[in-house]
DNA sequence: GCACCGCTTCGGCAATCATCGAACTGTCGA
DNA sequence: TCGACAGTTCGATGATTGCCGAAGCGGTGC
């Protein structure tokens, strides 16, 4: 299975990786990746069929977000997080941070 | 003139605010906030129509970014970067030191 | 080889978005 | 009162996006 093109560190745009992130469903694949859950592409049941997802993949991945590595016949899906924190440091971090919802517990 | 709605702190949306900051436009002038710049509406000339830059304006708003203040004929812009760093810690300041272009200087 | 499996790619569709010119609103100064 | 000024709002338009089912494709195992 032929490797998919990824961006390099340096070519990373600080639009499109918000752009990325600025989607509920893509957002919550970026969340279980960084939680080290597993990542087969087939393991997200987001509610979304496989042809949306593989699209959310392919913006995650072209944007720098995610790394996509053919494993046999899955795709193992993986954070950059290494890149991106040399590029844009303290981005992700902020973003995964704000997982908590608008109510009153994030007060504590 | 009447205060435009802004959204109020509880209220913000991350997907919103990264969706907000996701376009080259609205991140130039949020850049431009950043630095302390003046602040009405007429002073950013980034090409754009006044219809458009106010519909930037208003998306980075509704979302929670800026605040906009009527002052005589004129609408004083800032940033709510106080607002932000209370909901979304470090995310401000991640997207604003990542000005840099991907050129060699990063590196330093 | 052949069927299955995991995922991508390909149209296609409806919704959203960025953009504009034109018309409008509210404010200030003459 | 009457412009000039600063912005907003109103259509309209073309581009992008999110979504899907169907078809395609490389790997695995029988």
């Amino acid at each position: 299975m032929r490797e998919p093109h990824h961006p390099s560190c340096g070519e990373f745009e600080l639009p499109a990786v918000l752009h990325a992130l600025s989607d509920p469903a893509r957002l919550q694949i970026v969340r279980r990746l960084a939680d080290g859950d597993e990542c087969t592409c087939g393991t997200f049941d987001l509610g979304l069929s496989k042809a949306t997802l593989s699209h959310h993949f392919r913006v995650l991945r072209e944007s720098g977000v995610v790394r996509t590595r053919p494993d046999g016949r899955k795709r193992m899906l993986s954070l950059r997080d290494d890149d991106l924190n040399e590029r844009f440091p303290g981005l992700l971090e902020a973003v995964l941070s704000a997982k908590r919802p608008p109510g009153v517990e994030a007060l504590l």
